[in-house]
DNA sequence: CGCGGCATGGATCTCGACGACGACGCCTGC
DNA sequence: GCAGGCGTCGTCGTCGAGATCCATGCCGCG
């Protein structure tokens, strides 16, 4: 159901991506696969998380694998599934494994709420756990946290800044309040 | 009685220096007041206690204030005093600084037992404990806790290794057993 | 003597318990 | 509607208790 935990990687690179909505951070392992992706104005607190799941293994700085440059580009230029195939690798709690996983059943165009989301991993009064995992997703944009808001609609929060959710929800043609 | 705790640092420089017993690692604060001096072949345990005593600091590698070359110098030329004199500042609890600033109190060429150190901080039972607060001295020969011998005269342990020791008492003229 | 066993005390590590904290949702009372 | 209160549940930080580890010393036994 949700997918193994990681191995701790041998080397993790940091990179750095432009999109239209800011300056992206990108962190690969030794294989190239991806491991974070976060906004850099959240730089902190993507280190803190790598801490968490890696140790205090130092992070170098490196280019961006050129796949990963394709994809996220056809991705921001209108090809919404094309994050949908890319292999991505995290560690965390069960739990969050299981939620991040579910997040990507989501598709593009779609929301689901929280309520939801909690069912779908069959622990339905978990609702603000499901809200605390969702913050913690390493891998944002693979994992689309911004496809979940709130019951009545309202976008509630996000960890990259609202405004950064509803620019994506709006690129991807989805429906939300207000 | 003992001193008090050594503020943290903002700067730590760590240098090497060559004595007739194999290289040693100085390390020094932004004053270049020394906070630990230990052999070369025990540098993790060193970098392991600098992390227990100051955080997760990086230290920087520098030359030997000359300061202290000199004053080594002298001491490995037979001048056994010279480093009576010399500041030094250690973090550790209360029970290990005192250990600690009663090691200074033994003068070159003489020994104590563990259980005479015990006794001489007021702990007169606490002879093991005294052992282990020896162990984690971060400024050997300074603090010459090498003068601590056991009960019946034999060297027991030394953390730069028993022949460190032995060399060291046998250079002051000290006098033990076997 | 030499050896084994045991008391002794501080530091460190590990665990488990506990409390606080949310990127929510629902119900109530105006 | 809308503001406020509360149930709910996984995380994380903190704290404290207990076990373990020792650079010992002493006693008792062969």
């Amino acid at each position: 159901m949700s997918p193994p935990e990681a191995s701790r990687p041998a080397r993790l690179i940091l990179s750095r991506l432009d999109t239209p909505i800011g300056e992206a951070l990108v962190v690969t392992d030794e294989d190239g696969v991806l491991r974070a992706f976060d906004f850099a104005d959240y730089e902190d607190r993507m280190r803190r998380l790598m801490r968490r799941h890696y140790g205090e293994q130092p992070i170098a700085e490196g280019e961006v694998p050129a796949e990963l440059v394709h994809v996220f580009g056809r991705y921001f230029a209108g090809d919404l599934d094309a994050l949908d195939a890319l292999e991505m690798r995290t560690n965390g709690t069960l739990f969050q494994r299981r939620v991040w996983a579910a997040l990507r059943t989501i598709p593009a165009g779609q929301t689901l709420s929280y309520k939801q989301l909690a069912e779908r991993i069959g622990s339905p009064k978990a609702v603000r756990a499901v809200g605390l995992a969702n913050g913690a997703n390493p891998v944002a944009l693979v994992a689309p946290c911004h496809r979940v808001i709130g019951a009545n609609g309202g976008l509630t929060g996000y960890g990259g800044g609202l405004h950064r959710k509803r620019w994506l929800l709006v690129h991807e043609g989805a429906h939300f309040a207000s």
